[in-house]
DNA sequence: ATGAAAGCGCTAACAG
DNA sequence: CTGTTAGCGCTTTCAT
């Protein structure tokens, strides 16, 4: 079928090795020669098997991807930041779903392992006994983003969740809150969930708050939660501010407060987490904190190719945030 | 570094002729021999190289998919059918985006035919000569999604879009609109662009209007050409309805009108093209022609599988579209 | 039922 | 400067 090697060195009426030596201009080569073997590689547009390359190099130039949701706005720009930033090393990336779901990511992980990828990063929300032992197993260079999960070989990237939730929730009370309520991701969530509620708790605290006060709904990060816990915190206590833990929760819990006649900022002010595409398009637009999940994905594919490449890579990178003030909040 | 099966076949007392045979359950195999060497297997952990097989079968079991942009949540939700329908027929996926940029196609291309993969899936909107020639000079199943190219190796899958915005523009009259303008895509681009605002042409001659006075204008998709180009249509004419040639346009044209005070849908109707995440959300919630993109992946993915393993394929799939009717119309 | 050996397409070491 | 050879890790005849 395709051309190989050999039907390019017989065209070219030289050995497999100078053909080779010249595509990849390694060592010496006759002028004349090189000239005919690029006519013919012109002409035949034969390119290199790349699989048989990577037989003998052990390295294929890819990188194994996993996110719960490629769908997902965030993890789509994480995605693409990646990519581009692969590229442009020469690497290319294989992508994976999971839905968060723990044997999926495991299966992943060891298809990985079967195509030789030359690193992985991986975002998901647990490190089950099954990932440690896929890890320790392992010798290809891996990366998390968006935890910190505890093992010697990963390299992880994040943002600092707790102090950002806990300067968002400052914002919220310098900008006039007096009863903030959390509209939170699952604890078990160490991040999204639980770092971000533990920021919230600490300025709270600070404020003068006792513990057993705060008001605190746990979601699953849709907007559907965000507009169902609204409704439940609206009818149990009277709340002037809610921090979410991500955009679309907000937006759930904006809608709830729009469809029950609550005007947002002025009754009830509203802050999300992430600033997604639709927290500046949206009606009222959304104040949030920002991450930049494009500028995210290349960080982290800079830092597995450096560690691919041997180079000293710090084991946790931490990321910048930023609040974005718009129209739900005062 | 990782063990190979002559490692896995000295380790259970036999040759790597037989440890291949239990792996792949070819042949007979002895049930103490089996055992033994599943049992290695299962103590070492070892994954066959799929390089090393891919080199014998032929056969990668992977996919080329090139998009514009994955963070365009058309896009994502595209890739997300083809990467869970492609598992489930345990291929995985090399991702990788263009910006449309044909010369960073045809490098993909050229990558894809080196990593050898069993098939291609494209999105793009321009087929030019280089493209054509990559295609005549290569043995990969290629398949289009969203365009209409002439090629007789190519397998497309479309909604018809002249139809859908014929259906579109005629929902807008009967819903008492009498001034319609359209916001299009650039009309190289023979889907979205082209077709489209064909669709409204017919559909608007058909009402009995000369096209010298139909009002177009001609945008590039994104939310920002939107509101420009209804800010323009609103300087030089009266209009009580916008057909946009997608939802991003049609954000940016609400947006605009609510900026200058009109009401949408009493004043002006609007209406888009796609269901995009947003339209629901947005306040208004988008009336819109729905395209469901996850499902448009999956059966691009079985599609070409299909082809890969030699079944008989349509050269053409067209896709279903739904009309939506929202709060932008009365 | 099992092993030896050839070979997938390429590169690298070694002669010449 | 160039060709021959061995071998990456696996599968698959072909003998036994």
């Amino acid at each position: 079928m395709s051309l190989n090697i050999k039907d390019i060195a017989k065209l070219a009426g030289v050995s497999p090795a100078t053909v080779s030596r010249v595509i990849n201009n390694s060592g010496n080569v006759n002028e004349e020669n090189k000239e005919r073997v690029l006519k013919v590689l012109e002409e035949t547009g034969y390119k290199p098997n790349a699989l048989a390359r990577g037989l003998i190099h052990k390295k294929t130039n890819t990188l194994g991807i996993v996110v719960p949701d490629i769908s997902n706005i965030n993890f789509s720009e994480f995605v693409k930041g990646i990519e581009n930033q692969a590229r442009s090393y020469d690497y290319n990336i294989i992508l994976t779903t999971s839905e968060n779901n723990f044997n999926k990511e495991v299966e992943c992980f060891e298809m990985f392992k079967e195509k030789r990828v030359d690193g992985i990063i991986f975002s998901g929300t647990r490190f089950t006994e099954k990932h440690k032992s896929e890890l320790d197993n392992s010798t290809i260079p891996f990366l998390v983003f968006g935890q910190n999960f505890e093992h010697e070989k990963i390299i992880s990237i994040n943002i600092n969740n707790q102090k950002a939730a806990y300067d968002a929730t400052k914002l919220l009370f310098s900008k006039g809150a007096k009863n903030i309520a959390m509209i939170g991701g699952p604890l078990w969530d160490r991040a999204a969930g639980y770092d971000r509620f533990m920021g919230f708790l600490s300025a709270s605290v600070e404020r003068g708050l006792k513990p057993n006060e705060l008001i605190y709904e746990e979601g699953d990060f849709t907007i559907k939660s965000g507009y169902n816990l609204m409704k439940a915190i609206l009818n149990k206590k009277k709340i002037d501010a809610i921090l979410a833990a991500n955009d679309f929760m907000a937006l759930g819990a904006i809608k709830c407060l729009a469809d029950l006649g609550y005007s947002v900022p002025n009754e009830v002010q509203v802050m999300g987490f992430d600033d997604n595409i639709i927290a500046e398009i949206y009606n009222p637009s959304l104040t949030t904190v920002k991450i930049n999940f494009y500028e995210a994905g290349k960080i982290a594919a800079k830092a597995i190719i450096d560690k691919i490449n041997k180079l000293k890579v710090d084991k946790y990178i931490e990321l910048k945030y930023e609040l974005v003030i718009r129209k739900s909040t005062i």
